[in-house]
DNA sequence: CGTGGCCTTGAAGAATCTCAAATAATGTGG
DNA sequence: CCACATTATTTGAGATTCTTCAAGGCCACG
C-alpha cells in the first residue's frame, strides 16, 4: 500500500531481480547440511537482512530451524504462548488473529511466503494473537532471545528485528486508515492492490493469483461480513475490473482498481457516477 | 486495554509508586545543568528503560535534549519528514495522524505525558504520520541514529526501542479489533477505559480527568463521527455510567463501563436488555 | 451420488452517517 | 470587562451503508 507497492501494481512491473534464481538440487542439499540454507533459498531477498555483513548473516543463517509443519486449519502458535521464535513463511499461508473475551475475533495480519510473524510477544514475551495456517504450511524459525536481548545475537540481528518491527507498525497504521476511514469497496480494492504488491515482490504475477483465504477472512481482515466482501467482488467483477472465479483473482483494469476501484465515488462534489 | 491495566481501572487502584515523588527546584537546577535531569523527571518510570545497567542510563540521559515546545494545533514532525528524533510527551498531549491522498484522515494515537513517539519513522527513515499537539506541549527529543542504528548507543538502546516499538504493535492490533469488530458505544467505553488507565500509571484519578481532544478527535479516532460520539457519551451519561461535563469526565460506574458499557448487549443469545 | 463447506444473491432491518439547527464555551477587540 | 465572532458540542430527523437472515448453487470429497 505504500507509495513504491501502489506504483508496482500500476504498471504491473515485476521488480527486476526481487527473486533469486533457484538453487539446484546439488545446491540446496548442500546448503541444508552446511547450515547455509538461507543464501539459496529462493525467498533470501525478502527474510535475509540486506545491510547485514557477511559474517552476521552466516550466525542468522546458523541460528534458522527449518521446516516446521503446519496442516492447513493448525495453529503455529497462540495467543499466550511464550515467544520462543519469530518465524518465516516458507510455504503456504498464515493469518494472525486478535481475540476478544466475548469470541470475537480480528485477523491482524496475512503472512505470505518471506514474511515474518511472531514479533508482537517481545514485549510481554508472550504472542497476542493465534497464528493460524490458511494452507498447510511450513515455516523457518529463528529463536527469540538472541535477537530480542541485547547479548549473544549481536547487534545487527536485534536492528534487524527492530526494522521489521517498525514495517509493521506502518502496515498496521494502514490498516487503521482502512478500518477507520474507508467504505467497503475501497477497502476490498486495498486489500487486493496489497496483495497483488506482494505477490509481485516475490516474483509472481500481480494481476493473476490465488486468494489462500476464504471470503469470511477476508472479511475479517477488512472489518466487514464474508456477504459484503462477495458483494464487492461482484460488483467489481461486473464492472470489468476483475475477474473473480471462486478464490482466482485476475486484475483486469488496475487503474480503477486503484482510483476508489469501481465505487464510482467523488467525495468532493456528491457526485456519484454509475 | 489489557488484562492488568482493566484491573487497574476496575478496581480504581492507584497503583502504588508509579510516579516518582517531585524533586525539588534545587534538585532539577542542578539535574538540569548535569544532564541527569532524567532521573528527576517525574514521568522517569514511563520514559526510562528499567532493565538498563546505570552507566546506559546516564548515556540515555545525556541524549535526550530537553524542552522543546510546540504551540496547540502546531506540528512536531510531519509525514515525510526525516526521522531524526524519537519524542517523549513531558507536558500536553499530541495525536499522530495518518493521511490519505484525497484528504482523509484517520488518528492512529494520542499521546500523553510519558509517552514516546515518531517511532514509525525507523523503516523508511521518514515519518509515516503528523504528529499535532492537542495542547502547547513540551517534548524531549532521543537522537533517533544511535537508537536505531548498531553502532554507538549500543545494544541497551536498541533493545529499549525495540521493547517500545512491539508494544506499538500490540496497541495498534487491539485498535484494529476495536475499529473492525466493535460498536460504536463499546469503543466509546473501550476508549475512556483506556485513558483511564493510562491516567492511572501517571499517578493521576482513572475515574476524574479532562479530555485533552475534541469530540472529532475521539470520533476520527473510534472510526465514528464527532455526533456518534457526543451521542454515546450522552447515552452512557443518561445511563449513570459518566458525569459528562464538555471535556471533563467523571465516570461513576466503572463496572459498567468495562461490560460493554451501557450498550447492554448480550452477544451469544440476542437478548438486548434495557 | 450424497454431504458439507464455501460462495453468491436477495430482502429486510439496524447502526451509523449526513444534514441541520440550537446551545454552550472560548477567544477577541474595543 | 463586555459584546461579538468563532468554535465546540448536543440533539433531532432522514438517508445510507452495511449487516442479518434466508435460500440456493457450486465444488470437492468420501
Amino acid at each position: 500500500m505504500s507509495a513504491t507497492q501502489q506504483q508496482t501494481v500500476v504498471e504491473f512491473r515485476r521488480p527486476a531481480g526481487a527473486i533469486a534464481p533457484a538453487a539446484t538440487p546439488q545446491q540446496r542439499w548442500e546448503a541444508r547440511t552446511q547450515g547455509a540454507a538461507c543464501a539459496l533459498c529462493h525467498l533470501h531477498t525478502l527474510c535475509l537482512p540486506e545491510g547485514m555483513a557477511a559474517p552476521e548473516r552466516a550466525d542468522f543463517t546458523r541460528m534458522i530451524a527449518r521446516h516446521r509443519k503446519i496442516a492447513a486449519g493448525g495453529a503455529l502458535f497462540r495467543a499466550g504462548d511464550t515467544c520462543e521464535h519469530f518465524y518465516f513463511v516458507k510455504t503456504g499461508a498464515i493469518k494472525t488473529v486478535m481475540l476478544m473475551d466475548d469470541g470475537r475475533e480480528q485477523i491482524t495480519g496475512f503472512h505470505l511466503p518471506g514474511d515474518m510473524l511472531g514479533m508482537d510477544g517481545i514485549d510481554a514475551g508472550a504472542h497476542t494473537t493465534d497464528a493460524i495456517a490458511l494452507d498447510d504450511t511450513r515455516v523457518c524459525a529463528l529463536p527469540a532471545a538472541p535477537a530480542a536481548r541485547t547479548q549473544a545475537g549481536g547487534a545487527a540481528l536485534q536492528a534487524y528485528v527492530q526494522r521489521k518491527l517498525a514495517r509493521e507498525v506502518v502496515r498496521e497504521q494502514r490498516l487503521l486508515l482502512l478500518l477507520g476511514r474507508m467504505t467497503a469497496e475501497e477497502r476490498v480494492a486495498a486489500f487486493l492492490r496489497d496483495l497483488a504488491g506482494r505477490y509481485a515482490e516475490r516474483g509472481q504475477s500481480p494481476n493473476e493469483f490465488t486468494l489462500p483465504m476464504a471470503r469470511e477472512d477476508i472479511g475479517n481482515y477488512l472489518g466487514l461480513t464474508l456477504e459484503t466482501v462477495s458483494r464487492c467482488f461482484s460488483r467489481l467483477k461486473h464492472a470489468g475490473v476483475l475477474d473473480v472465479d471462486n478464490r482466482h483473482i485476475r486484475i483486469r483494469d488496475a487503474q480503477r482498481l486503484l482510483s476508489g476501484a469501481g465505487s464510482y465515488r467523488q467525495t468532493s462534489n456528491g457526485v456519484v457516477t454509475h
